[in-house]
DNA sequence: CGGAATATTATGTCTAGACATAATTTTCGG
DNA sequence: CCGAAAATTATGTCTAGACATAATATTCCG
């Protein structure tokens, strides 16, 4: 009798309303199955997919005979889009283009092997580009990618696609790493994004892994006086609005 | 047949892979379930246990009748942790202590009523603080603490346990947003950093709400030579390591 | 031929059982 | 009283069905 009923979402939202509401904290013991099931008036199946979902979003644990338990609130975490500039540019309302600064194969050296964690001399096309909106510089990018794992970028000139969505389209990927940091712009960082030699940037690092195959390494400077970046989070996975619930 | 032998995951990471390497592109159609269902030699239930736990990942869509189709890649994201500090002290093997800088009960001014969209007046208190790691400042941090939300702050030193961890610990949160900046230091922020005047700094806001009301803001400032947030995150939900798979 | 009614299909949710397994409790023997 | 064996319990996975629903195919009729 279903198709639409969504009990299991129901008992899971109530659940959740009780943990979040601070009524059941860290470590209480949440009804056993066959309680929920009797208290519901539903098969034990549903129950365990209601606390399955539960245990996916961090919000409980369960362990076999010990029962289920609220889990302690997890480390606060932000989650931090990043965008396509195309796509941002897009749906901001304003027109979009990038200069290719510089483009060329080169080997990957010390610096760049201790970043990736690959071992050096593997030949990496090389690309700096700027990304302009309605002809402000938001952001310069430097990119490696490695031609053994995508050679088919050599013959790619990216005179109308930039590097990175290219790669976006093109190449899946498995893993990511990302690293942020502020630094001082140097004169030409300023230069390329029009603004005061040692004004404060956003350095985003972003490397990503495809079956254990290194793929790209992206190092996209942003200036740092615009809040590029924002980042929204619920606890654990859920996917409410802040200042609701 | 049953306890472990996790026939279900078997599924899921079976499509998961044909994902990843590309042999199955977006927009792909994933054999419908019957077919699964024969192929596995398994119940329809079992297969779509795989098939929701890939949706619920983003690595598929199901539609009634049309079938399920491998989703298009997602905009890349990172996870940017926020530790508590004296956790990550005590992980990195440091010595952690913190100092009360300022602490004043303040009515909301015009700014702070714009940042946190609630109307201005409401009477916060205003803390700050600088955490130490072996004797070198690694953070300085404004708190503002909705005394209509958290009364009980009142009432508590910080002389043991900062305002941070001390909130995480009591006050549960279902919401929260979070701005990430780079700014150059202030000479008051350059004092209490050690850091040069003028030096580049990552700035992280959290405002955090509790059933639709405004518990807290933190505004946060890292020296920017150091790397201090690092995400890592793989497409998109997996808890895959980077550089596998 | 075109649009409306109908049939088909694939997923969505659910039930009422089953056996498996891990961890705790209880029992029992020394 | 203590440690080992046995019973108990709650979750973990699974099956073979069921009806519901949304979207697409097909048929039918004007």
């Amino acid at each position: 009798m279903a198709g639409a009923p969504n009990l299991h979402q129901r008992i899971r939202e109530e659940i959740e309303a009780r943990i979040l509401s601070g009524e059941w904290p860290p470590g209480t013991r949440i009804p056993v199955e066959h309680e929920l099931v009797a208290q519901y008036g539903c098969s034990r199946m549903t129950v365990s997919k209601a606390l399955s979902a539960l245990v996916a979003s961090g919000l409980i644990l369960r362990r076999r005979r010990a029962g289920s338990v609220v889990a302690a609130p997890t480390q606060p975490r932000a989650v931090l889009e990043i965008p396509d500039f195309a796509q941002e540019a897009a749906r901001a309302g304003v027109s979009y283009r990038f200069e290719i600064l510089h483009r060329a194969v080169e080997r990957l050296g010390p610096a760049g092997a201790r970043r990736i964690a690959l071992p050096a001399d593997h030949e990496m096309l090389s690309v700096a580009t700027v990304h302009i909106y309605d002809s402000v510089p938001v952001a310069h990018e430097r990119r490696l990618i490695n031609l053994a794992a995508v050679p088919a970028v050599l013959n790619e000139a990216f005179d109308r696609i930039p590097p990175g969505s290219w790669l976006l389209d093109r190449v899946p990927w498995s893993g990511a790493e990302h690293a942020i940091r502020a630094i001082n712009a140097d004169a030409e960082q300023a230069r390329r994004l029009a603004i005061a030699p040692g004004a404060a940037c956003l350095l985003v690092e972003r490397r990503t892994w495809q079956a254990g195959n290194f793929i790209t390494e992206a190092r996209t400077l942003y200036p740092g006086d615009r809040q590029y970046l924002v980042g929204r989070f619920s606890p654990p996975e859920g996917h409410h609005d802040p200042r609701s619930r």
